[in-house]
DNA sequence: CATCCAACAGTGGTCAGACCACCGGTAACT
DNA sequence: AGTTACCGGTGGTCTGACCACTGTTGGATG
């Protein structure tokens, strides 16, 4: 009575509720076994149809794997080619990009200021290193270079809401700033100073 | 002959591509009729749940709009559907509130700091209604008072995130603020006192 | 003539069943 | 013991059926 009462949800919107909750009861892991799909019909009462737009919806997004002839398995690590398949499609729409774009770099600003205070001098010269490598491009060097900063930032979901959206964007265009910014910015933690990333980023806004 | 060959390339992918051509071809644009699901099925040569496998899919990367009895359009503005899935899937692993507690100032702080240069007299003028407002808790006030803000701050995305991990913490426990925060936030709007912010959110975090 | 409403055709939503291709294990055979 | 053929389980796909819902249409009614 709860839920489909008024907004006349999906079947398959539910069975999606359905299999997270049993990944959490049965404490499943990535790699793990799900049930098969005629078996998972009968368990939860719906068609193997309705199953099946909910296990692609959820392979789409990188959460699961299918083998044919063996059975659907929890992702171990991060599908690519969904975030690829979905740039080639949705990414004209230019206010998403924006809204994308001035959201990464809010959640990468918060970061910088969150490490700051955890900052190494150590940690200062591993971010040198990496700006300093010349074999790779700067969009690239820009993904390991904040990638890090999460890391340290010791804040899991913050970390995963970056990556997810940093490469959903990422496959559209290059992200990356000007070398400078990320000289500036070891700068800053080298030399102790905390406000000066707030002012580098509304520089960075500007232009 | 033209899909399954080498890659083993599912058949609701190869229509995904196909129907991405014929929106090209067919120059559709947003609020655009698709054919119907049997249509499509005859036309492209698949069964129908095939096809409603790869419509499944562009509903979730919000490409389409299906509605029953009329038929699947483009969509007309960029939803977040996929972002929302995911969330839900990320939030389940997630389970350190301090991380989404976190996380969640730093978006409210940050969405205050976007409309700043937006707001008019009325804007504060409404905050302050809000705020005045007796009749509900302190909880409930929060709730209103940046639901308009985040709207006022013109990025659905992190309208989206935001609403998403607040709901997901507020069922757990209530959130607010000492209700002098609030006062004082209005209170840089009004004096235009855009760093006031920054440091507004920094006492916060001592407590 | 204007208005209303019932029937209808078309659409997405869902299910059940069938067949195929594939994988892994196992029992039979050499 | 090693090889091979088979078999059960799995995902991949198609078909046909029924339901619920929508917009339209055409006739009955005032």
């Amino acid at each position: 009575m709860a839920v489909s009462m008024s907004h006349k949800q999906k079947v398959y919107q539910g069975i999606l509720q359905k299999i997270r909750h049993y990944m959490d009861t049965q404490h499943l892991q990535p790699g793990d076994k799900l049930p098969s799909e005629r078996e998972l019909a009968q368990t939860l009462g719906a068609g193997r149809s309705s199953i099946r737009e909910a296990l692609r919806a959820m392979e789409f997004l990188g959460l699961i794997e299918t083998r044919r002839g063996e059975g659907t398995f929890l992702s171990t690590y991060q599908s690519f080619q969904t975030v690829e398949l979905l740039a080639s499609f949705i990414l004209r729409e230019s206010k998403t990009r924006i809204d994308l774009a001035e959201t990464l770099r809010i959640l990468e600003k918060e970061a910088a200021k969150l490490v700051f205070s955890k900052f190494t001098e150590q940690d200062v010269n591993y971010l040198q290193v990496i700006l300093c490598k010349q074999d790779q491009t700067l969009e690239e060097t820009h993904a390991v270079f904040f990638r890090y900063i999460f890391e340290r930032s010791n804040n899991r979901l913050l970390t995963k809401v970056w990556r997810l959206m940093y490469e959903f964007l990422a496959t559209a265009e290059g992200i990356s700033y000007p070398r400078g910014f990320y000289e500036e910015l070891i700068q800053l933690y080298a030399t102790n100073h905390y406000d000066g990333i707030e002012l580098l980023y509304l520089e960075l806004a500007k232009k």
